[in-house]
This record gives C-alpha cells, sequence and structure tokens, in this order.
RNA sequence: GCGCUCGUAGCUCAACGGAUAGAGCAUCUGACUACGGAUCAGAAGGUUGGGGGUUCGAAUCCCUCCGAGCGCGCCA
C-alpha cells in the first residue's frame, strides 16, 4: 500500500533529518483535491517535542525526503500550519487497479482479527411472538459485523440465546392458553392479536384437551419456527439456537454459583443470595438467587456467557437494545470474578444500539408486543425486498435513534439508495454483456495498457478502490457497519459520474481494454461491499416504465 | 435525584483530533436519438443545541447549562 510505503520514508527522513519520531505516524488521504493525495501531519505532532514551528519541522523532513524520493511520488509541499502533502503520479492508481483484480474476491480483507474465535450474539429476542420491524436493524447490523469481522480473519459464530425459560415464556404461555380456551390473557400477559391466530392454529392442530404446560410448549415451538421464518426472509442464519433451558438441565447454573462463591464474592440476606458487585465495580449488589430459590436473569446469563468460553470462543460480542444498558456492568464485572475477561477489555464486549422509531403518516408508532400494537419484520418484507430492508437499517451508525419511515420505505422503496448502488453493479455487467455481443473480450492485464486512464472520473474509482481496505477494517474495529454502506454509496456515485464521462466501448481498443479492465475492479468493490452488508449485487435489474410511476 | 446514550442543512444522515463540516431527499436550473435515465451536471441551503476549557488545530476530548431517549426490581 502507498501510504505505508511513504510512511517508511517519512520514518527514513526524520532519522536523516535527525527528528524524533512520534508514536503515530499518520499518513491518509487528502480531504481537498488542491492537497494532493496523501497528507501527514507528522510536523504538527512534533511541534513540541522539538521546539520549532510545523511549517519549519515540515521544510527539514520535505529535504530530507527529496533527497530519495519515494515511488509514485511527483511533488511534495508544506501547506497551512505545516501539512506535508503529496502529489501523486497515477500509477500508484493503475497499480491499485492490478492489485484488486489479482485480489478479486478477497480484495480489502485484512489480518487484524486474523484467527480469533469470536461468538457473536444478536436478535435474541424472547420466543413469545413475531420479530418487530425494528428488530430488523439488529438483524441487519449484526450479520454486517459479523461479516466484517470475518473479513479480518476472525473465525465468526452467529448465535441466538432462546430465553426459553423463567417468566416470560410462563407469561406467554398462559396466555396463548387463555386465548385457546376462549377466555381474555391475564392482565400482564400477551394481548396481541397475533396470539388469537397462533392459538387457532394450536387448535387446527392439537385439537382439545391441550393443557397449559403443552400450550406453552407448542407455542414456543411455533414461535421459534416463526422466528427462524423471519430471519431466513431477510437472509439470516444463525449457526447456534442455544436453549436457556440446558443450562439449568446440564447444572450450568449451579456451577457458577458454587465458583462465585468460592471465590467470596455471594452472601446472603434477606433469604437470598448476592453478588458483591459493588465490590466489582457495579453501581450496586445484585440479587443471583431469590428468597424462593429460583435464579435471576443474571445469574443464568453467567452460566450461559460461560459456556460459550467453554465452547473454545475466545471472544465474546452481544448486541443489545440501548435499554440493557443498565446491566453491562453487572454482567461484564460478574465475569471478571469468574475469571474471564479483564476490567480493561471485558468479557463479553456489548455493543448497544438505540432503537428505531416506527413513522407512518408522520406519527410515531409506538410498539408494544405485549398490548398487540404490532409492525412485525414480516410486514416490512411484504412490502419491500429484503435488500432495501437492510440496507436501510445499515444507512447509518447504531448509536443513534433510528428513524424508519414506513411509508416512505414501501411506497417509495425504488428512492431506496440501495437500488443507486444495485444499479451501478448492473451497469458494470451490462457493459460486459455489450462488449460481448461485440465479440470484445478482456485481454490479458498484464497486457493491457493502463497507463491510458487519467480521466479524473477514473482516478477517483481508484483512490475509492484504495481507500477500501482501510474503510473496511476500520468499520470492523469499531463494529460499524454504516461505515462500508457511506463508502459503496459514494463508490456508485463516482461509478456513475465515470459512466456519464467516459464511454468503455469504444474504437479505441486500448482504452476500451483498459476500462473494460477498470470496470471489473470497480465490480469487485462493488460486489465485496453489498456482500459485507448482505446485500445482493444483481448483473440485472428490472427495467421500470413510466407508467409504474406513483402520482 | 443518580446513571448511560444522543443533539450536525427544512427532513434523513456522514465526517481516524486535521486545512473551506459533506451526501441523499425535498426546492430551483439544466443534460446525450448514446455501454440501461433507478443516471448525470449545477444552484441554494450551517454560529455542528448554548457557554467555557484543553492545543498548533475541536462537530469530535474535558466541564457546565438546555433539550431528547433509555435505565435505576428478589422482571427479563
Amino acid at each position: 500500500m502507498i501510504a505505508e510505503q511513504i510512511a517508511d520514508a517519512l520514518r527514513a527522513a526524520l532519522a536523516a533529518a535527525g527528528l524524533p519520531e512520534p508514536a503515530r505516524l499518520e499518513v491518509v488521504p487528502t480531504t481537498q483535491r488542491e492537497h494532493g493525495d496523501l497528507q501527514s501531519n507528522v510536523a504538527l505532532t512534533l511541534q513540541k517535542d522539538v521546539g520549532a514551528s510545523g511549517r519549519e519541522i515540515a521544510g527539514r523532513i520535505v529535504a530530507a525526503l527529496e533527497a530519495s524520493p519515494p515511488r509514485h511520488v511527483e511533488r511534495i509541499e508544506v501547506a497551512g500550519p505545516g501539512f506535508i502533502n503529496f502529489f501523486l503520479a497515477p500509477t500508484w492508481l493503475h497499480e491499485v487497479l492490478s492489485d484488486v483484480v489479482a485480489a478479486g474476491e478477497v480484495y480489502g480483507r485484512g489480518r487484524s482479527y486474523e484467527g480469533l474465535r469470536v461468538n457473536l450474539e444478536f436478535v435474541s429476542v424472547n420466543p413469545t411472538g413475531p420479530l418487530h420491524a425494528g428488530g430488523g436493524r439488529w438483524v441487519a447490523v449484526g450479520d454486517a459485523i459479523a461479516n466484517l469481522l470475518a473479513a479480518q480473519g476472525a473465525v465468526v459464530h452467529r448465535e441466538y440465546y432462546l430465553n426459553d425459560a423463567g417468566n416470560q415464556l410462563d407469561t406467554f404461555g398462559a396466555s396463548l392458553f387463555a386465548r385457546y380456551e376462549g377466555r381474555e390473557p391475564p392482565e400482564d400477559g400477551y394481548q396481541g392479536a397475533y396470539m388469537i391466530e397462533m392459538a387457532e392454529r394450536m387448535r387446527a392442530e392439537l385439537g382439545g384437551g391441550v393443557t397449559e404446560d403443552e400450550a406453552r410448549e407448542w407455542g414456543l415451538r411455533d414461535a421459534v419456527a416463526q422466528l427462524q421464518d423471519d430471519l431466513g426472509r431477510i437472509g439470516v442464519h444463525f449457526d447456534t439456537w442455544f436453549s436457556e433451558r440446558t443450562l439449568h438441565e446440564q447444572g450450568k447454573v449451579a456451577v457458577v454459583l458454587s465458583r462465585l462463591a468460592a471465590g467470596g464474592f455471594t452472601y446472603e440476606r434477606d433469604g437470598a443470595t448476592w453478588l458483591r458487585s459493588e465490590d466489582l465495580g457495579d453501581q450496586r449488589d445484585r440479587v443471583l438467587v431469590r428468597s424462593d430459590g429460583s435464579t435471576t436473569y443474571l445469574c443464568n446469563d453467567f452460566a450461559y456467557h460461560l459456556d460459550k468460553i467453554e465452547r473454545g470462543w475466545e471472544h465474546l460480542i452481544d448486541i443489545w437494545g440501548s435499554d440493557h444498558h443498565g446491566q453491562v456492568r453487572s454482567l461484564q464485572v460478574g465475569m471478571c470474578a469468574l475469571g474471564v475477561g479483564t476490567v480493561e477489555e471485558p468479557e463479553p464486549e456489548i455493543i448497544l444500539g438505540q432503537f428505531v422509531t416506527l413513522v407512518r403518516e408522520g406519527e410515531t408508532v409506538r410498539l408494544s408486543k405485549r398490548t398487540g400494537n404490532i409492525v412485525t419484520l414480516a410486514d416490512i418484507l411484504d412490502e419491500v425486498d429484503p435488500d432495501v430492508a437492510r440496507l436501510t437499517f445499515l444507512l447509518q451508525g447504531i448509536d443513534t435513534t433510528q428513524t424508519f419511515d414506513l411509508d416512505l420505505v414501501t411506497s417509495q422503496s425504488r428512492e431506496n439508495p440501495v437500488y443507486y448502488v444495485q444499479y451501478a453493479h448492473a451497469r458494470v455487467a451490462s457493459i460486459a454483456r455489450k462488449a460481448a455481443e461485440r465479440g470484445i473480450t478482456r485481454g490479458p492485464l498484464d497486457a493491457t495498457d493502463l497507463s491510458l486512464l487519467v480521466h479524473e472520473r477514473e482516478l477517483d474509482l481508484l483512490r475509492s478502490l484504495a481507500e477500501y481496505p482501510e474503510v473496511l477494517e476500520r468499520a470492523a474495529i469499531l463494529r460499524a457497519p454504516h461505515r462500508v454502506a457511506t463508502w459503496v454509496r459514494e463508490f456508485a456515485g463516482r461509478f456513475h459520474g465515470f459512466y456519464r464521462d467516459c464511454r468503455v466501448i469504444t474504437d479505441d481498443a486500448a482504452l476500451t481494454q483498459a476500462r473494460l479492465w477498470l470496470t471489473e475492479a470497480c465490480r469487485i468493490g462493488l460486489a465485496d461491499a453489498l456482500g459485507i452488508l448482505g446485500v445482493s449485487a444483481p448483473d440485472v435489474m428490472e427495467r421500470l416504465d413510466d407508467e409504474d410511476e406513483p402520482e
């Protein structure tokens, strides 16, 4: 990579000029063309240590650099308060094209997490009903993060934690049973209309004489089947559906309790067993075993996360809704007491996501599975492509609440950015088809004169491709798939601009060859980024007619 | 009351502590009888909620105030 080459040259120049080397030496793309291609702030960071102005230090560095200029560098200048700007010859971008094509499907992959065995748990909503629309955010984000980590060499396991034990399920069972018997569900039960349909299906399948226990079990299986169906429709597969019950059946919860007790982390009060979590850094102590002998969710969660470690996963990541932020510390300090993770690097890592606000006709739609006012993910998928749903959820970072306008996403789904990006991909494929029709095929890359690619549009595409590996790496490290979405939208925009200004198939055979290879590199970038996001990259898109235009 | 998260164009959102804060939508003006017009070019739109501080440099880090969301159970 050119940035590393220049960073190396900078280090040599610093040594030659008798200057110290900063802890972090940055060489990054410029934000403005007139500043060149790459910039370094190294002189600015040294001002205090060296006791000279940024411009003065930069001047000394540049003088040393120019004694033996790095490859591809045409010009170096000192700008502003002391930035060092590098103006590169287009040849560096032609090498990028070769790199992309040579790497093919693995272009952009990194090794930040090479070999790390990661267990990523996400979605994990209670099996008491369908996935609601906002849950789609966790589905899309979790799957994309899994892809990002895998692209950095991690071995990623997607896991769904099935809360098939505990109060929620009992309440759910009681509600279903009540509907089955034609009664209203309990006051604190599940009131949703889907429960009535579920009860009818159960009656059709099992007939009469069903007990409450049987109803709960049937409902559980039915709800899980629905969840799996919804997830299948949006194209997400979980490697493990982990049953909470097995933790109890295999005595894993009891083991956790005895280990914590043996470590002196627990005490008895008011007939309950408490964890000394405040001493460990939590806001207060937490109950592990209630006075009725049952274990709390937190206690079970310790057993669950310990089990993940025992199954061989080195790093645990959970994606939670922000309403659970109060539990993060409790879980992490407890795991620490159990010998998993440290204060500095706690396990599990928790990614907190803000909620989705659904808006319909300008009004916020309040969701509640309990009261039954629910818009499901399936409802959304009935109206839009899974690709549209996925990308919509991936457009923005998860640390702010997302407004999901149902009217916009459904009635104007054709204006969704997903089509903008997919269209770029389809255009590449279309060019290839058109070339084939005319009997033009790509020759060997090493026999292609890439130096013909000098149009600003062409160079912009290659600049984007050059940055892509770093975009992927940062997105993985920051757990921020929206960065990939941002990149691919910009890249698609650059492709559309190129398409307009640079005709690929022309009478100029040499230029046609070079541009065909360029479009191939673009295809690789588009397809890979879409793949990371879990969005398909079609070769053909349905033609839109004017009659389809909504008025 | 205490804690967590957030506040950027009319709207929805970007922006490794970097130079003049960027896109899309909406609005306005334009574009090839063309490799697919689900496209492209341009205009307009900002005191980054307010105020302090840290430093060469702050939307970003710290403090404070204002506003929003969410937590603070022997619920999950």
